[in-house]
DNA sequence: CTGGCTAATGTTTTT
DNA sequence: CATTAGCCAG
């Protein structure tokens, strides 16, 4: 395809696009499906039109609704517009995910659903804690209906925008024998009872709004003069309803997705919003990009022919000019040890030829996978970093101080309270919990004014008594200070009085000098934001911890689903093994559905490399301590041979992985399973051990100095017998120095090899 | 009421 | 295996 010559008054957004690109750019007016495969430029075409409304003055940028998926990729539009736009920008109060755009709008008319606009934002944990609370009330045996099952069973129906009065009884069967639309309805007013939403309520209650309230929707219908939405086959049907309400009138909704890349079913999205776009939206214009910017032709070819094994596809061809490149590499390995060692030397060896660290990914299917690779790279002093994990807001400390916020900010907050009323201890065990409860309920009151109540009667004895009243006190007390201290200060002070810093500082373990790390990191991002308020739903929806990706190059390890839409010169694909991925629980529910997720999910993953692409299976993995032999993930069967250079470190060579596939077709397979005896356990015992296997014709050879390691001399101030600590696993002590590689006997963590460098003597 | 122990249970994926 | 929830003893 060429590029037509651009009109000389042409501005710079649309130069750099080809046709279609500049099609889904300049077709302003009505519904427009782009169909953006991966790599095809999606982002450009997306923020060169969102620059191209507000350049031409077809809109103000607050008149635009500018919905995504991800903070990341939220971020990402807004940067790129500003650069195109400069600080018109800042006037894009729309542009956000989903959930953080609702809740703002929720905030505003909050009154109509019953809350008040101070709303507290749950995240899952308090909801649990929430929801195992009414099932213990409704005497069900949380043993048999765990809360976890629920809370999955109310996410989905509001996926669905099903208030509790929708669910009729067959629905309701899925929990406790037809008590599930019960405990849904209890379940939401009791959040409402504590002034509460939790994710999935953002969404419901503006689409409950928006429906009841001609006024209200009418206003935001003629707000929005143009809508557009990035990721649009993620759309789950309450988000499909929302934006379907709110394009009704003008239908100026533009909306960018693929197919192939919807892998988040499982949280409710519909493939099936983009395939019935054209039937909502009558005269849709369809804009499919297919160029591929991204990928050589090897990896584009491959990822084609993976993906092409899906049934329900629109279907669309990629193609690239680019030239032809190197052949996807897949990789057998022995074990998953092995696995780590593999990517690190292949890593190294880029990295000697000249390449970054920040060239390579390595993509893995589940979190857990990640420890794999983070032992071996923390051994030899690889630089790494995790993405995804634990997010900032999701440690315990950052919690319980939010949790302070919390009832201070929001007074009904039942759920904050009952978790500061204890920590740190003073004395206010589940006895006087219990008292404050019951007060609570009976007078109808949240738990704050119970407590307070509570200190006035003879109900407590002495010791929780004064304590209690000590607390109440001081909330009272932080709660007038809010309105006259900055709200960072506000939250020192609240650590430092409550005793929280104390605790901490009290603590000697490894890891109470990170927290009290963090609460000052708090405190500062606090900074940031306007009011206490602000803070809090930042915090909520916005916050995740793209934070560390400062200093020096590091590789990335992350999940694929946290992958999507970034892309890199070398991926390297682990585990593709039956069982991991696809993952057991698709393969259990033997639907070709689930399958072709995982499939596509494979697409994603292939689709993120530019240059090199390398996959690899293990034949033995460890799985809950347990050995366990795997074979060959069937995608890696569905790789088109002409496009892939294969290698195995067995000795039984490049067939073995062939052979071992056919395997899947045995019966009595899957006997074997979690024995800890299964096949590869006993190949594992009759050859010895697996690194001793490597003269063995195969290809590893293990690595026992690597290059960071090589050159550098041992420590003077360490020695064999020393405590010492290191900043990821606590204190131990050292039982053997070899150069600058130390094994120390770990309090918590059993013995790791580290290098010295990451080591202070005790 | 606290702290330590045992037992059970789990691994997809995230706003 | 590794974490966590729930139980029991001090």
């Amino acid at each position: 395809m060429t590029h037509p010559a651009p009109a000389s008054s042409e501005p710079g957004y649309i130069t750099g696009l080809n046709e279609p690109q500049r099609e889904a750019v300049l077709t302003t007016e009505g519904p427009v499906l782009v169909l953006a495969g991966a790599g095809t430029g999606k982002t450009a075409a997306l923020t060169a039109r969102l620059a191209h409304l507000i350049a031409t003055r077809r809109a103000w940028p607050s008149e635009i609704l500018a919905v995504t998926f991800t903070n990341k990729a939220a971020r990402e539009m807004r940067e790129r517009v500003h650069r195109i736009v400069g600080d018109a920008v800042e006037g894009m109060p729309w542009l956000g995910t989903f959930h953080s755009v609702a809740a703002k709008m929720l905030r505003r008319h909050a009154e109509l659903v019953g809350l008040q606009s101070n709303f507290t934002i749950l995240d899952t944990d308090d909801q649990l804690r929430l929801l195992k609370q009414l099932i213990l009330a409704a005497d069900i045996d949380e043993k048999r209906w765990p809360a976890r099952q629920l809370a999955g069973l109310i996410d989905r129906w509001k996926n669905r925008g099903w208030v509790p009065a929708d669910i009729d009884a067959a629905e309701s069967e899925a929990y406790a024998n037809g008590r599930g639309g019960e405990l849904y309805d209890a379940y939401q007013q009791r959040l409402k009872a504590v002034n509460a939403c939790d994710f999935g309520d953002l969404l419901l209650h503006m689409l409950t709004i928006l429906k009841t309230h001609r006024d209200v929707l009418e206003n935001y219908q003629q707000r929005f003069r143009y809508i557009m939405v990035d990721e649009y086959q993620d759309t789950n049907s309450s988000q499909y309803l929302w934006l379907r309400l709110l394009a009704q009138e003008r239908k100026n909704i533009c909306c960018v997705g693929d197919d192939d890349q919807s892998i988040y079913s499982w949280r409710g999205a519909e493939v099936a919003n983009i395939l019935r776009f054209d039937h909502d939206f009558p005269g849709a214009k369809v804009i499919r990009l297919e160029q591929n910017y991204r990928s050589t032709p090897h990896i584009l070819a491959a990822a084609s022919q993976v993906i092409a094994n899906n049934g329900q596809r629109l279907g669309k061809t990629l193609w690239t000019a680019l030239e032809s490149g190197e052949k996807i590499t897949v990789v057998g390995v022995w074990d998953g040890p092995e696995e780590a060692r593999r990517v690190a030397d292949e890593i190294e060896s880029h990295r000697r030829q000249g390449g970054r660290y920040d060239d390579c990914a390595i993509l893995v299917r589940a979190q857990h996978q990640t420890r794999e690779f983070e032992d071996r790279f923390i051994a030899i002093g690889l630089p790494y970093r995790i993405v995804g994990g634990f997010r900032f807001y999701e440690r315990a400390e950052i919690r319980d101080a939010l949790a302070y916020l919390r009832v201070v900010h929001q007074p009904a907050d039942d759920l904050a309270f009952e978790r500061i009323v204890n920590t740190p201890k003073r004395g206010l065990g589940d006895k006087a919990v219990a008292k404050i409860h019951t007060l609570a309920r009976a007078e109808g009151v949240p738990l704050t004014l119970a407590a307070a109540r509570l200190c006035d009667t003879n109900e407590l004895a002495g010791a929780a008594r004064n304590s209690l009243g000590r607390l109440v006190g001081d909330i009272a007390r932080w709660r007038d200070l809010s309105n006259s201290l900055v709200h960072p200060e506000l939250c020192r002070q609240i650590l430092d009085e409550s005793g929280y810093t104390a605790m901490l500082q009290a603590d000697r373990s490894a890891e109470s000098a990170g927290r009290l790390e963090n609460l000052t990191e708090l405190a500062r991002a606090m900074e940031e934001y306007d009011t206490l308020g602000d803070f809090l739903e930042h915090v909520s929806l916005v916050m995740d911890n793209d934070a560390n990706d400062a200093g020096q190059p590091k590789v990335t390890i992350m999940t694929v689903h946290a992958a999507k839409g970034l892309e890199f010169d070398t991926v390297f694909l682990v585990g593709w093994e039956e069982g991991l991925f696809p993952s057991q629980r698709a393969l259990d529910e033997g639907g070709t559905k689930s399958l072709e997720e995982e499939r596509r999910l494979a697409y994603v993953a292939i689709t993120r490399a530019r240059r090199r692409c390398v996959i690899i299976h293990a034949a033995n993995r460890r799985i809950y301590g347990q050995w366990t032999s795997s074979i060959p993930s069937r995608f890696v069967g569905e790789l088109p041979e002409e496009h892939v250079e294969a290698e195995t470190t067995m000795s039984g060579g490049e067939s073995l992985w062939r052979a071992q596939w056919s395997e899947r077709t045995d019966p009595f397979a899957h006997i074997e399973r979690g024995t800890g005896r299964g096949p590869g356990w006993q190949r594992a015992a009759a050859l010895g051990e697996p690194a001793a296997r490597s003269g063995n014709g195969g290809r590893i050879v293990e690595v026992k100095a690597s290059a960071a390691s090589y050159a550098a001399k041992p420590r003077s101030d360490i020695e064999i017998g020393q405590r010492v600590f290191h900043t990821k696993f606590g204190y131990g002590i050292v039982e053997g120095i070899e150069g600058n590689k130390l094994a120390i006997a770990f309090e918590h963590s059993g013995t790791k090899h580290v290098l010295d460098s990451f080591v202070t003597p005790a």
